[in-house]
DNA sequence: ATGCAATCTCAAGTGAGGTTTAGATCAATA
DNA sequence: TATTGATCTAAACCTCACTTGAGATTGCAT
């Protein structure tokens, strides 16, 4: 039993590592909840500590602060989530990582034929007849690209 | 020995996925060069389309452009790069790969730890400690979440 | 010679993820 | 009670990586 079941802002920032200003944001984009004190300042529950913590590790794993939204909406706002609920949410990280994994690796294989000739064509050696085929997609936001770390750049 | 020895802003695009105004932005940015034509148009050799490949891989790999263009600046601009040129940057690129899959591969474990215990406790949670910033696609001050990464409690 | 797509420049806009500033108010200590 | 640090709101500003728009010019094909 704590004697104060609920945090002022700087101290959820000084818990979590995050400036007051970026809890703020995150809670005018809806990751995270507060109540007010009579005089209007924000208090936060203490399970608030570990929703920011996951907005943290989330956002090293490069999930937008949209999808750590949408995965923030399936944890209970009212309490520490407990073990089912990471059990669920960590899973899905997981596939997250493996799925990150594996473009790397694919990229990496890709990558290793090039290093033997020379070309960046990242195809069977196309050194000299860069100049085939032309090329298949047009332009978009980068960041769409994001899952396909394999696939993009090979020139045609 | 080609018909066309260099190419137009237009095809330069086509062929390597890139927007047209990316590409002037990349110039402007000096990352590529181009030549003039009489006209005062942009034309290109054939080996720009291997350095915009290469801005593109590099940028899947969490380089921001001026790190890419740090990384370029290392190339003969007015000849096509050969093999030892390209074996050295590539080879260099194949070092971050390998680092990031390992960083994966170390949260990963790391999650796994955390999946059945249903921790999400800052201090035990070797999760929390993870440094990935170039898992992040897209704009924004990727360099300040990954140098916080790691502190606690920096409040002003 | 004409038409039209491609290109040019320069400026401004976009969106993610925040930070900074300004002026005012709150709340815990001396 | 007085003060001082923490917090408040709103709006402006920031970087990165581009895109969009406007208005003018170029260059290839009929």
């Amino acid at each position: 039993m704590h004697r104060t079941d609920v945090i002022a802002i700087g101290e959820l920032a000084a818990r979590t590592g995050v400036a007051v200003s970026a809890i703020r944001f995150y809670e005018a984009k809806g990751l995270i909840a507060s109540l007010r004190s009579s005089g209007g300042q924000r208090r936060f529950l203490r399970a608030d500590i570990r929703r920011v913590s996951f907005i943290l590790i989330a956002q090293q794993l490069g999930l937008s602060l949209e999808e750590i939204a949408l995965e923030l909406a399936r944890l209970p706002a009212q309490r520490t989530p407990n073990a089912a609920d990471w059990t669920r949410i960590s899973t899905a990280l997981r596939a997250r990582i493996d799925a990150r994994i594996s473009a790397l690796e694919r990229t990496r294989e890709l990558l290793d034929q090039c290093i033997g000739c020379g070309c960046l064509s990242l195809k069977k050696c196309g050194l000299y007849n860069v100049q085939d085929k032309a090329a298949q997609r047009g332009a978009g936001p980068r960041y769409l690209l994001g899952d396909r770390a394999g696939e993009i750049a090979e020139v045609r």
